[in-house]
RNA sequence: GGGAGCAUAGCUCAGCUGGUUCAGAGCAUCUGCCUUACAAGCAGAGGGUCGGGGGUUCGAACCCCUCUGCUCCCA
């Protein structure tokens, strides 16, 4: 533009290759590096840009790094996050999905905690006492298994130690390791009450886990029973289904002959099993099969231990598989021990805990079960009962940490009943006392509900809170919450069996993880230890629950069991369920796949608001996210157009002489009209929980709105000074556009807020008042809309066309007389489309641009219209004929006139007057 | 085997009570731009028979039936 500015970038350009060293705008700069001079024109293009830089001494891009650090001291420092019960202010709270102890950040953390951080922060500010409750669950099985590998490398045996010392140990690794997803959780911006951590193996949380065990048993509510578990003869301990691994193997189908009673024969069984055969306890056939109908009821010889067993029948029988029938060994195999209880038949358990033999199986006691089965397969062949062996590849399950092959085994485990605690909490969620978010799971929820299982609430770990039931001498139970409860209990029962607490034995076994995290709303705030403190009584029922559909019924259903049971009152008003986020191709983001990124890589590479933004982008409510590192790329260009816009009005210099112009009054109330209507949108879109699209009316509010539109409107000539009442009001603007955006993006939020105006110690955006919408002009907003989609974009397309430079000023625009409200918006075409004078006139000449609800002309130039233009042009007239043409249909069919709505039918009209009006427009440019 | 969902632009998804704010957003792509806040940017553009078929209706992405293909939960 000014020929003063080109001399200048030549200056520095010449400069720059005599002496790049001593060059005086970086002896200035003392925190903005210089990139080295590789070429002539990269340096002069770095320098130009370093002097832009300096000019605003804000650097160009947003450096987040040391912010966001700054920032999060500062809010722990001033207590921002700290709530106290606080009558005069209506509560909101969050507990945690506490994350295992031993867990590290993950993505799903990432997204789940960032909406957490998102709500309650905007609670905070919308003058709510606000309280996140952190915290973490002791994860049983995972910390157990790290702390026996730890052990282990140290040499050192769990089983040799004993349980009080491996107890020791791992409350030792728990202090020195435990928690660290905590501490990440601060990077994130977490805005947790970290006065308020809690722990499910802290004493006052166990204890309440131990009355709620003792008060469940007492009201009949628990009970011992069998149940099949994955055991690994190896590890000699049960696992969780995850944590066995499936592998296909190939193994060998025995097909093995059982004989008839009354000499009918035999009955050829298919299995990849015949060391189990010493536990068959029936035979089972369909009942629909033809070929074995006959025999249903009869009985059969079972091989090598010649014990006779019924042949029973049950449509669970895969006819097509081996022969049809199934040889029934309810003890070693989950499917045949739940036809075992069907059919009430006898569980012979022929395998020890170590995976040998059992006294039960009679022969081969104390052999390896792998070893047994070769001898049985061997056996059968001498007693000619094995009629044939074929090669098959089928699914076994092995142990992740041993690899051994898992033994399905039954077991005595403790069980909670489920029906009397599962019918109030689905009704709760079926009246949407509870509601689910998005409520599709809903029908998920009841399912589950209605068919509920009882819970297996034990397991044969030790780290846990052990199982408080008691065993005297004779297996008498006796259930009390310490050991010296139980001698009393049980000296007064059973005076003849008991002396002292030596003579009660412990089950040694431990209560599942979930049987502490479900009491996690009520025992966070002391509510079973002290059922009417103060906290429980502000802060419970809590308000949000944001967790993964995966636990719904896990912990999400159970806590609203112990919430009826134990409060009379459900623990929260809102689930809301998010999405389990996988990788681009769909895949669960696993440590065993590697597609999992760091998320404090990320939060370094792309800073940790951008990482938030990113996650929320394309996060709808309960839709997996397809997670992509571009996500967070965009999450950090959006942080950093707020950062540069910050940058451009900081380095405007006001002026209080400079008169403020109508586009800019213009400009300021139609921003105000849409920062009240984009929050209207926003805080309807919260109160769905449709987190996702509200960050996105929030960035094009900013984006779009505020940068590309609004600034560029009441930017001042370069050079020049703004009036000093346009930069008040902007700025009073921006600070609420950044209240509006700090629960998304708190630190920059936090960073620009500071920079923006003096505020004193103490202030911080995040205890600010969120903004509250105000009335809005719609008309405003419609016509500057009509503006810019009809006049602006078109301009823009007809320079892009005609090759027309930006700076070339647009002179000699017509406008039809019948718009002439438009006059009063035209300043912000003349100064967004560089257009110089215009008129109004009845008639158009020269090249018309017809819209639906503005038409005006430029003076026609001298050539043609181009190929291009007039085939686009032809194409829109062909469309807008057609569509006249449905209308028309439309408006002379009887039956939509007599049936539809007036109102639609006006609407019909309407579009029949707009498109005749368009065509007649197009058909003028057209044809001259 | 029983249940719960899903299918809309190349990708990820909106689309609420059936009707021009109904075919939309972001990303990606293409075109033109180093324009004195931002190339991590600016100004534009193209792109979809709403999974297939049938029905209800004056009118269907939307309601009903059916088929196909995916996902999850329980077994």
């Amino acid at each position: 533009m000014s020929i003063g500015r080109k001399s200048d970038n030549a200056l520095i350009f010449i400069t720059h290759h005599s002496s790049f060293i001593t060059h005086p705008f970086q002896l200035k700069s003392s925190n903005f590096e210089l990139p080295p001079p590789l070429s002539p024109k990269i340096t002069c293009f770095a320098t130009r840009k370093t002097w832009i830089a300096m000019q605003a001494e804000i650097p160009k891009n947003y450096n987040p790094a040391e912010i966001e650090n700054k920032w999060y001291q500062y809010w722990l420092e001033n207590k921002y996050f700290e709530s106290k019960p606080n009558p005069d202010k209506e509560p909101f709270t969050i507990v945690i999905p506490p994350p295992n102890v031993t867990g590290v950040l993950h993505m799903g953390h990432m997204l789940n905690n960032t909406v957490q951080d998102v709500l309650v922060r905007k609670a905070r500010m919308e003058g709510k006492e606000a309280l996140w409750v952190p915290g973490t669950d002791h994860a049983s099985i995972a910390t157990e298994a790290k702390v026996v590998a730890l052990l282990k490398e140290q040499g050192i045996n769990k089983q040799d130690i004993g349980r009080e010392k491996f107890l020791e140990h791992a409350f030792e690794w728990k202090e020195k390791y435990g928690g660290i997803i905590l501490e990440q959780l601060k990077k994130l911006g977490a805005s947790c009450d970290w006065s308020r951590t809690r722990f499910t193996m802290e004493p006052d949380l166990s204890k309440a886990v131990i009355d709620v065990f003792v008060d469940l048993y007492n009201k009949g509510l628990i009970y011992r029973g069998v149940r099949m578990v994955n055991w690994d003869p190896q590890g000699q301990t049960a696992l969780s289904d995850e944590e066995v691994i499936h592998k296909e193997v190939r193994s060998k189908l025995y097909y093995v002959k059982y004989e008839l009673e009354n000499g009918q024969g035999f009955l050829t069984v298919a299995t990849t099993r015949p060391e189990t055969i010493m536990g068959d306890t029936a035979l089972c056939v369909h009942p629909e099969d033809e070929r074995y109908k006959h025999l249903i009821g009869q009985k059969a010889k079972v091989p090598l231990v010649n014990r006779w067993v019924t042949i029973i029948a049950d449509d669970y029988i895969d006819i097509e598989f081996g022969t049809g029938v199934l040889k029934v060994t309810p003890a070693h195999d989950i499917n045949d021990y739940n036809l075992g209880i069907k059919h009430k038949l006898q569980v012979i358990d022929v395998l020890n805990q170590d995976g040998t033999l059992s006294e039960a199986a009679e022969i081969m006691v104390g052999e390896d079960r792998f070893i047994a089965r070769k001898k049985s397969a061997k056996m059968l062949v001498e007693q000619g009962l094995l009629e044939n062996e074929e090669e098959i590849t089928n699914s076994v399950g092995t142990s992740e940490r041993t690899g051994a092959v898992i033994e399905p085994r039954i077991s005595m485990q403790w069980f909670l009943k489920m029906e009397h605690l599962a019918k109030p909490a689905l009704e709760v969620v079926e009246n949407d006392i509870v509601k689910l978010h998005p409520p599709k799971f809903k029908g998920m929820y009841r399912a589950w509900m209605e068919n509920v299982h009882d819970w297996c609430i034990s397991r044969q770990l030790w780290w846990g809170q052990q199982i408080p039931a008691f065993y005297l001498s004779d297996g008498t139970i006796v259930v009390a919450s310490t050991k010296a409860e139980a001698l009393a209990i049980a000296l007064e029962k059973h005076p003849d069996l008991v002396k002292s607490e030596a003579d009660l034995n412990q089950d040694p076994d431990v209560l599942d993880t979930w049987f502490s995290s479900w009491l996690w709303p009520i025992s966070v705030f002391d509510g079973f230890k002290n059922p009417d403190n103060a906290d429980i009584n502000y802060y419970y029922p809590t308000n949000d629950l944001i967790t993964a559909p995966e636990i719904l019924f896990f912990w999400v259903a159970r806590m609203i069991m112990a919430g009826l049971e134990y409060k009379k009152e459900v623990p929260f008003t809102n689930v809301y369920l998010t999405g389990i986020v996988r990788d681009k191709q769909g895949r669960k983001m696993s440590k065993s796949l590697g597609n999992s990124p760091d998320p404090l890589d990320l939060m370094i590479k792309y800073s940790a608001d951008g990482v938030r933004i990113g996650m929320l982008l394309s996060s709808p409510a309960g839709n997996d996210l397809l997670f992509d590192e571009k996500l967070c790329e965009q999450g950090r260009n959006f942080t950093n157009k707020v950062w540069n816009a910050f940058r451009l009005v900081k380095g405007w210099e006001a002026d209080a002489s400079v008169a403020k112009t109508e586009l800019d009054e213009l400009a300021l109330n139609w921003l105000r009209s849409r920062i009240n209507q984009a929050l209207a949108e926003s805080n309807d879109l919260f109160t769905k929980f449709r987190i996702s699209e509200s960050l996105h009316v929030m960035y094009k509010l900013v984006w779009d709105d505020f940068c590309s539109f609004f600034l560029e409107m009441i930017k001042p000539v370069f050079g020049q000074p703004i009036s000093a009442q346009v930069l008040t009001e902007t700025l009073d603007l921006f600070d609420e556009l950044l209240r509006f955006t700090h629960p998304f993006m708190p630190f920059i939020s936090e960073e620009i807020w500071h920079q923006l105006k003096e505020r004193s110690e103490g202030e911080s955006i995040c205890i600010s008042a969120y903004p509250s919408g105000k009335e809005v002009d719609q008309v405003l907003l419609d016509q500057v809309q009509v503006l810019v989609d009809e006049m602006l974009i078109p301009i823009r397309n007809h320079r892009n066309a005609n090759q027309i430079s930006p700076k070339t000023t647009l002179e000699g625009l017509t406008i039809s007389a019948k718009y002439n409200w438009a006059s009063s918006y035209f300043p912000l075409v003349q100064k967004l489309g560089n257009v110089g004078s215009y008129s109004f006139a009845e008639t158009l000449t020269g090249q018309v641009f017809a819209g639906k609800r503005l038409e005006w002309s430029l003076p026609k130039e001298d050539k043609e219209i181009s190929s291009e233009e007039r085939q686009k042009l032809e194409a829109e007239l062909e469309y807008v004929k057609g569509f006249l043409v449905q209308v028309d249909q439309k408006l002379s069919n009887e039956r939509f006139v007599a049936n539809a709505k007036p109102e639609m039918v006006e609407k019909e009209r309407q579009k029949k007057a707009d498109a005749e009006a368009k065509i007649a427009a197009l058909e003028t440019v057209l044809n001259g």
